[in-house]
DNA sequence: AATGAATGAGAGTTCATTCAT
DNA sequence: GATGAATGAACTCTCATTCAT
């Protein structure tokens, strides 16, 4: 009977990947040109579906920025502390911390561009605010209970957080914009030099 | 007694003060919400000026938006270049580098967010773009100069120039939105942290 | 029953009549105001539709004002072209060309109105200046081609044709605007004015 | 005295020139695009005066039409009128309207032009719509005499000043778009033309 | 008297959102 | 449920007019 019936399988499938295909072309478009140069038709183009479709699954276009800061920032955080083990040795930890957030950018290079283009815009909604520092919250645990036992300099972890994530950043972004080449060795090359801006 | 009639100076000031203010007015609201994000109303009425009067001063929204990046761009590069000596000891001409850094953005926050935020933007004109690439190069030639001389770590000046600004940028922006106090202190940790990041 | 259903038929017509009321209502503006005193939102009105709606019809106002030329410049040629015989008797073919371009006026008299009125502007692009000079063309053709028989007066074809088009406009614009009645007997009696100002 | 007070003499000249420059240049930008299309600072530039000095010399861009209009509408009933003799036989009569007619588009193409493109405009006052239907009041009068001595066809006089002024406006327009070089062959020709459509 | 900088109303146009189909 | 045509508010920009100089 179901198999006469293609409504019967598809929709689920469907309806996800019409969800998905909006969220793919609004996170490449809100990361290439930024939320307010970028037209909800313009999406809807992208994501091969009618205009009107995208109100059936986001209640507007602030709604679809929200969804995808939120998703994007889990993925991150779930990255990054998978497989994170507070009490290996600092330099492990940071090797680990270092190598989760390169193959983040790597696997989803849209996303670290989109999630760095809009930190603090004022059309992201509490929950994405919250996010954000949950995030930090606990970078700074981490940074902090190493302080303890004098592995970083002595210096707040909030710079010094400032200082990795900054220098992480404008390293992925010079790879982007393709002045740099992300080779591995550079990469630990790179790793190398941030450790030592913070290692005692 | 007529030396301090304002009238006798204010004329010609005048037409330099609403220029100003436009400028300032844009500065502002682009920095905070975007080229996109702001409406030149939005920017008139910040100004205290009728808003067809901004079509007086610039040929429309594009020509302000690039007449502010080539202007601070072009204080920006004078405050790192003024007093530099590519003659001095590495470690001293980072120092000057750093503090020369920071003096813009405490003098000019704004224009430094401005400036991180509208890199590569479409809608800035090919001047812009240069200005761009020259700040860059001359900081490339100090480093190749000093790298041949064995100053820092072995990777392409490339990319310690991205961690360097990277860092710098997360230090100052940190400042901005209220998570780092940026005393004398940290600044000078943050040097250090920086200069061990890149030095052999 | 359902062959009634005006559903069935309305969702075409819909678009085209959309199409039709915008460029009717278009028509009538440009013919009594000029193509620059006349505004978009103005036409929208008039079309009952709202003004972003021509924006999906016409790529912007000058794409109106040149499909509106094309289009009545071409009904112009057709109704002049239809049933001419260039092998007729010249005053029959003098004639029918008066009794056609008569019959334009009354079905269309604010396309006539509108065609007489953007001669030449700047905003009209190459397709509708082509069209203008294919119905001269054809104009000299035949006279001409009468001329080498000796049925006009012995004066360039160009003369000849302005002073017909003039009068023919003349009494046309007299009609519009209320000085003259075209009757029947009116039509004939310019009719045969016109042709006595031009046959030998 | 007043030899050393250029301002003593000049002002009346000056104020006379200011006023003629302007109604010039705005009579040339009028005829060539029209009312709506022509922008106050446009007839200012093109005048060499500042945009504000129009408005001491006008109440407004309707009135500047206003006063173009009526001016060169007198001027064309005088050129006409000058020198017509009611008495004269009428093929001399219409001889010397037609030249009448020719030497006023020859010494002022402009006005001519700017007259045509503005007949009936609704920014036109009662004024200037007066003085069209005076000028075609003569012309009905003569006409009108003429047919009492059945010297014209038997056509009611409002048809034949149609016929004859369009064609007269076909011929000229046609010389100021180049595609019929007013000769004075040409023109005697045509007025021959003109005379055998309305002689009896 | 003459200027042109300043203005805001209104132009052409885009776009987030709705809703009939 | 999906669509895209329709909409009007809001955008960038122009211009007739005013007014301080």
């Amino acid at each position: 009977m179901s198999g006469f019936l293609p409504s019967a399988t598809t929709p689920p499938a469907d309806k996800a990947d019409k969800r998905a295909a909006i969220l793919d072309a609004a996170l490449t478009l809100f990361a290439e040109r930024g939320f307010h140069g970028t037209s909800v038709p313009d999406i809807a183009q992208r994501a091969h579906v009618g205009a009107g479709t995208i109100y059936r699954y986001f209640e507007g276009k602030e709604a679809l920025v929200n969804a995808l800061y939120q998703e994007h920032k889990a993925v991150l955080g779930q990255a990054l502390l998978a497989g994170f083990d507070p009490n290996a040795p600092p330099r492990a930890a940071f090797h680990h911390f270092w190598r989760s957030a390169i193959v983040f950018t790597q696997q989803s290079p849209r996303a670290f561009q989109f999630l760095e283009l809009h930190h603090h815009a004022p059309y992201l909604d509490k929950k994405s605010h919250d996010l954000e520092g949950e995030l930090l919250g606990m970078a700074h645990a981490f940074i902090a209970a190493a302080s303890a036992r004098q592995v970083f300099k002595d210096v707040p972890a909030e710079v010094l957080m400032a200082l990795v994530w900054g220098a992480f950043r404008g390293l992925v972004q010079g790879g982007c914009e393709g002045r740099i080449a992300l080779t591995e060795q550079i990469i630990s090359q790179a790793e190398e030099c941030v450790w030592e801006a913070i290692r005692r």
